[in-house]
Formats: C-alpha cells, structure tokens, sequence
DNA sequence: TATGCTAGATAGTAATCAGTCACTATCTTT
DNA sequence: AAAGATAGTGACTGATTACTATCTAGCATA
C-alpha cells in the first residue's frame, strides 16, 4: 500500500502530541486510544511504543507541550503592557486565541483533572492552572494598588472568575459546536469581567 | 456474601441512575463502564439489561434525571422572589448546593456536550442548557428593566458568564480537590458576579 | 559497498468492553 | 399453597483495549 515514512524519533514523538491535540478538538481524551492515534497520523499503532513507554507516557508529553504553549502565548501577550487590566485583557484575549486555534486543549486538560487518583501528567496540569492563577492575582493586586479596582474585591474570586469567563465562553462553543466563535464574543466577555 | 436483593423494575432503574450520578463524582464519565456500575449497586452486569435496552439508555435516562432535577431546584429557589437581581442569586446558590451534593453532575454534562455526533442524551443537555440560558436572560432583562442593572450590559454575554462563574468554582473545586468548599465560595463569587 | 543502528510493520498477547441468553430465585396473584 | 410473572445470575460472545516479540526496510558512517 502506502510507501513507509520515515521520521526521526523526536519529529515522530511531535507529531505524535500534535495528533493527540488535534484528536481531542474532535472526541473525548478518555476515550482516546492508541490505535486512534497511530491511524490518524498514518503509522501502525505499535510503532507508538517504540517512542512511549507507554499511553501514560504520551499524556505527559501533551500536557507538557500544552502547558508550555499555552504559558508561552499568554506571557508573550502581557509583556511589556504597563497597566495591569489591558495586560489582563491581552492574556484573555490570547487564552481564547490559543483556545480557539486548539480546541482540544480545554477538554484534555479537564480530562486530566478529573482523574481520580492524579497521575504525572495530572500534576502537571495542577502545576499549570496553579502558575496560571498566581499570575493572575499577582496582576490584580497590582491593579487595586493602583486604584484601577475596587479594594473590596475578594482577588481570589476574581481569578477563579477569570477562568470561569473563559470557561463559559468553551462552554457556549461545545453547545453552539462552533469554536470560532468564542474569538468574537470575547471582547464583550472580557468587557463585562472587567467591571 | 449479601443476600440478593430483589427490586421493582422501577425501582431499579432508579437506583441505576442514581449510581450513575455518584460513580461521575468519582471517576471519568466516559470510563464508566456497565460492570462498573453494576458492580457499584451489587448486582451483576448482565442485570442491567433487563432494565435498560442499551448503555446509550442509561445515559439518556441519567441526564434526563439531572435536567428535571437541576431545573426543579434552581426555579423553588427563585420562586417567590420579587427582585430579579434577588432570584438570580438564589438560583445560583441552589445550582453551587447542587452540585456539591452531585459533583458528578458537571463532569457528566459536560462528557455528553463533547459527544462528536449528537446523540439522545447530548441532544437533551442542550435542551436544557438552552432553557436555562433563556431563563437567565429573562431575569437579567427584567432587571435592567427596573434599573437595577447598566442597560449597556450585554445580556447573553452576561448570561453566558452566570453559567462560566459556577464553572469557575467546579474548576477550582477539581484542582483542590474539595467539592464541599464551593458552598462557601459561592456568595463571594456572586458578590463579584453582581457587579 | 558493507556494517550497525533504528523506525516501522506484522502478528501476536491477556484483559476488558457491551451485550446475549438459558436458567433460577423471588415476588405476586389466585 | 400453586402458578404465572419477573428480577437476577453466570457463563458466554465478538470486538477492542494497551502492550509486546519478531522481523524488515531505510539511514548514516566507514
């Protein structure tokens, strides 16, 4: 049939973390297998474990590539802005970029979360939305010491809001089935978070 | 062991949902398995069979089960309430109180809402997202009406943003860990939701 | 051109999945 | 107490799961 491709190790093991995010946009992490994967990229699926140790293994490896975009993405849009509410609003709104561009990414990483007992990927993404939260109340507090906030707002809710906001904008595109979507709305979501 | 136990068909199928319901707060929805469940209420696989015609069924009459209820108990809890701004905080405290008593509830919704092609079940957890939207959209409307609200304010946005809010909590809910601290939570989130 | 290494294919494994079915235990009705 | 109805058992099926042993094709270096 088809010729064999032949890819180094670590060009096979990206475009296998590249397919699993993409594959995730598409159906549900859990029910995600092997197979799936291998046949999606064009590959027998045990050639994977020539790569990973095992599906664990992979997890890890997506949740870490995830994790380093998406901090990445996000850091590299506050940077160099001065007031800490539009370098809140550029990391919203590059969240949402991110999001859109991947769709798969909210899923995966909830998925992970709900894992009964956490595995090193599931830790992992614990990591991440801890960065992710200190990140956002330290730009907060920064904000209300510069009078930009009303002093009596609880900061620890304002940040888990934040997420919430992004949430519910995934949310709206899982009913609606359209991602591209959430790019518009957010403006008008940001706008209303910020008051 | 235990002695058998012999239930009404009825009966058993309620029991069935409710098993249901208590495993998603423990483990992924999608991992759930028929002997899983079965095993969970003491009765063998094959068992339930009898009482539903497929595992899709069981879904169907689980989300079925959650959409009667969430919607029974959010609308008692703004019953009776005059004020709009008064109805929506109620209702958002009885949708935190529910969840924390059926943590499994989102992580069940949100598994069906990530079905690739929709089904019975996911067809039904848009129906009652929908209906929820509505009813949110209708108090924040009756409230801007009575000026207790800017009339700038982008209605679906902020429709959108009361379901992100209880999302926000469910997330950091996962990552702590603790279901029960989302009670406690929940006023100062609406307190920031509010404004 | 010959050699050594590695990426991938092929073809397995045991375990687990949803679903079936003949049989049995239990309840209800008479 | 007898009999019909039904809830539950336990052993099965074929498909699918993660994972592996063995073989083959392609690459780089000499």
């Amino acid at each position: 049939m088809s010729e064999r491709q032949h890819l180094s190790a670590e060009a096979r093991r990206e475009r296998t973390v590249e397919t699993v995010v993409a594959l995730c946009g598409e159906e549900e992490p859990a029910t995600l297998t092997t197979g799936r994967i291998a046949e999606s990229m064009g590959v027998t699926q045990g050639a994977l474990f020539r790569h990973f140790a095992s599906k664990d293994a992979i997890w890890e490896a997506v949740v870490a590539w995830v994790a380093e975009r998406v901090m990445a993405r996000v850091a590299a849009a506050a940077e160099g802005v001065e007031d800490p509410l539009a370098a809140l609003e550029a990391m919203f709104l590059a969240h949402v970029a991110f999001i859109a561009e991947h769709p798969g990414v909210p899923r995966l990483l909830m998925g992970q979360l709900q894992h009964p007992r956490p595995t090193a990927a599931s830790r992992m993404v614990r990591g991440l939305l801890e960065r992710y939260r200190r990140r956002l109340e330290g730009l907060l507090r920064e904000a209300q010491g510069r009078g930009e906030l009303r002093p009596a707002i609880d900061v620890e809710a304002a940040a888990a809001q934040f997420i919430g906001t992004v949430q519910g904008l995934v949310m709206q595109s899982l009913i609606a089935g359209d991602v591209g979507r959430i790019v518009d709305q957010a403006p008008a979501a940001f706008d209303l978070y910020r008051h």
